[in-house]
DNA sequence: TAGATTGTTAATCGATTAACAATC
DNA sequence: TAGATTGTTAATCGATTAACAATC
């Protein structure tokens, strides 16, 4: 086993902050930047930039600050973007398209293969290329082309089943978009997108600015 | 001025997921369970529990717990869903005509009054019943009918000039699905849905996890 | 070299957990 | 009444901020 200081969640959900601002400052033909500068731009403090970078190494110079491709690279290889993943989707609804067309995939290195659904009328459509299939042929597809990461975008009833497939058929990664929290073992990570808490904050969030 | 103690987001992004469990206790004709229970039920501690739902009122009996149904209700209340909000959407694309389809709006009381694209191969199409507008009448259309939340799922290089666009005809809430940070004044609150970010960090996480 | 800015240690702040008296 | 469980205070833990020596 590898010394792996473990990193808390709250530095890691930072990251892609950072390395989405540095992407912006790189169209801009900036090649330097300080911990300062990255504060007044990201909102977070210079002390908590250099803390949060500095758990994966020292990227920076000193009298000098970061410079922006450099950084941009590492942390892009941190987030682990400098490789593809084989993914697949089910529940090919509204959302499930709508994620499908989704254009950040690639930028993530995700290479959406197929789409799975159980309505016979949307069995055999395309989108954007990707065939949506019978779901009953999911674990044999997984299995075939060494798929890593399933994602869930069905009503919530059948989003722990798609997940028990999912890890019989050896996915080690779920994103998930029904609205439950799906049981996994240990070795497979999940990451959320709970839109209906998303829009209970912005609900609580609005009270209480608007109240008298 | 009222007196508000002034409740962490690390609290607020909890009860959320308070009320949803509590829901599906409804739906199973549980009235009662203890901070304990919930804390099985949550994966949150009953400490923890007991100390965030402390920070709104005592709805708890000692050696009885708490009231299901009780609870439920009072946690709609903190998270302002029995009122309704008068919502449009910008950016009527794959992922904006997907969040139009969104089934849990009702839930959390948003009623979408019309959708906005500047695409006039999209103007006058319907999702659902909602029409999509020529974006150049929205702000006409959020004035007359007293429109307060606004939905942005367009491209990241619109987002900021739709975000203004709602300033000014004085929306007080912003859902944001574009990949980018919103400006706006102290009195407006947004809340994003990054996409992107989110993969990111299911990369990460499998990374991590996955590494030899 | 002098000035700038990092990397890193120490101090502070805030959030979580533990403990227990209050009380149903 | 005895048992259970809350509400709440105190203790601990972790994350953020401040400070500054190291060094480019």
């Amino acid at each position: 086993m590898e010394k792996v200081n473990r990193i808390s969640m709250a530095v890691i959900r930072r990251l892609p902050k950072y390395y989405r601002y540095l992407g912006e400052l790189l169209d801009k033909d900036i090649n330097r930047i300080s911990s300062q500068e990255l504060s007044n731009i990201t909102g977070f403090t210079a002390s908590q930039i250099r803390q949060d970078l500095n758990n994966f190494g020292g990227f920076g110079q000193q009298g000098y600050g970061y410079n922006v491709e450099e950084l941009h690279k590492q942390l892009g290889k941190i987030l682990g973007l400098e490789r593809t993943y084989k993914a697949v989707l089910v529940g090919a609804g509204n959302l499930g398209q709508a994620v499908a067309n989704y254009k950040g995939f690639e930028d993530a290195g995700f290479k959406l293969l197929a789409l799975f659904d159980k309505n016979p009328k949307l069995i055999g459509l395309k989108i954007r290329d990707i065939e949506i299939f019978d779901v009953d042929h999911m674990e044999n597809f997984i299995n075939d082309n060494g798929v890593e990461i399933g994602i869930i975008t069905t009503p919530k009833e059948q989003a722990q089943g798609v997940a028990d497939k999912f890890i019989k058929s050896n996915i080690k990664g779920i994103w998930n978009f029904a609205p439950t929290d799906l049981k996994v073992p240990e070795n497979v990570v999940v990451e959320n997108v709970h839109l209906n808490e998303s829009l209970f904050i912005l609900s609580y969030m609005f009270k209480e600015k608007n109240r008298k």
